[in-house]
DNA sequence: TATTTGACTGACTTCCCAGTCATTTGTCAA
DNA sequence: TTGACAAATGACTGGGAAGTCAGTCAAATA
């Protein structure tokens, strides 16, 4: 009886996880729409109706908590994507095709959507989050993408090697859609399966009989 | 004698403008460096070398000091980068090789590659300022993409209207260096030259025959 | 049921920083 | 040279928010 049953020890337990998942919920909200440095934490605890010092039974200070809200709402959705990716065998275009459907509904269409902005904003104050997120979310992503470019290539569904060397022109665009969404929705929406869509439709054209010619 | 000579009209004026901007650019750090609300004014006035109580001889307060130093940082590097690319009439693939090698020059090897940064991280709590960027900046840099792409397309330089339909995907990857710059360039550097020049090469490429054929 | 335990509470302390304003400084006009 | 005035100063204030800790009480235990 070392080791513990994975869930619900006793009442307490079962509470006390309820509660930490309450304020990461709450955090998550107040940082998005705040930022790290407006956020206040009488707030977070008012929206997770917790006091002051719960906070502290489970965080050492705001910065542990804002760090632990990133890293678990990033980890999940995108080991998603690549499962999704890796397993399918379908053409290029169909995958990718997939691959934005999928970001759309599961990452745009969610408060999700959000964290890369916040990383972005917050990276220069928290080195070590900007370091996360490009070992355990860019890099496995952009080596994911230079996989499946590679297979196509060989497969002569892509006519250049142009996305093997640069993996990161397939995402662009989604990027782009999520900071726009972020920032400029209210004042003009971006039509973002049509960017997608003719993104995909750039891609797959027979690119590259060299530039002179 | 009603219209005022426009430099120096006297030792005040000229050691005022110049105590103006002194504040201007170390607030540009300040906030680049640390956010909006993280910026301390006691530093800015520091850096700055005036004292606190000069800021609000200038700037109604500190939010206003933001607007003004987002807003001064943005308009002129973006005017010379229209005017370049509107004033020739070269071929499309070696004005989007121009306006690439300008942008990587003027913008992304100066301070002035964290603005975009700083307003994605603090447009949502300034409206106005997101609003601004996109009626200053976006709108007009998105026209003109469209109406170079629509006139290489019309010359037959580009095989699809893609671009004329989301001229949005000619700019991705340049945002994308500007961001990667930001946040991850202590971790990985980003080949920038490199990925520009893929891009260019995927765009200038024959495209869209009809997916399917 | 009686006792113990420790998770949770929230008023309080402490620090920090935007913004103020009475005082000082330097320039200009007479 | 001097008086008048604006520009600049920086010590101070008020409010706000992070983090603390002695007390409370529901759940576990005997």
């Amino acid at each position: 009886m070392v080791g513990a049953p994975p869930h619900r020890r006793n009442k307490r337990e079962a509470a006390s996880e309820a509660r930490r998942q309450a304020i990461l919920d709450a955090a998550l909200d107040a940082f998005v729409s705040q930022g790290f440095a407006a956020a206040r934490l009488d707030d977070i605890v008012a929206a997770a109706g917790v006091a002051k010092g719960t906070i502290y039974l489970f965080f050492r200070d705001k910065q542990d908590l804002f760090e632990q809200v990133v890293r678990g709402a990033i980890g999940p959705v995108f080991a998603e994507m690549a499962a999704l990716a890796e397993k399918t065998d379908a053409p290029f275009d169909v995958m990718l095709a997939a691959l934005f459907e999928k970001f759309q509904r599961d990452i745009l269409a969610t408060p999700k959507r959000e964290i890369p902005r916040l990383i972005l904003a917050e990276g220069r104050r928290f080195p070590e989050l900007a370091a996360f997120y490009h070992r355990e979310v860019i890099t496995p992503g952009l080596d994911l993408l230079r996989r499946l470019a590679r297979r196509a290539h060989q497969r002569g569904e892509l006519a250049s090697d142009a996305l093997v060397r640069q993996p990161l022109l397939a995402f662009a665009p989604m990027l782009v859609s999520l900071l726009w969404t972020s920032t400029f929705d209210p004042i003009e929406k971006l039509d973002v399966p049509g960017l997608l869509a003719t993104h995909r439709e750039i891609l797959s054209a027979p690119q590259a009989r060299k530039p002179t010619s």
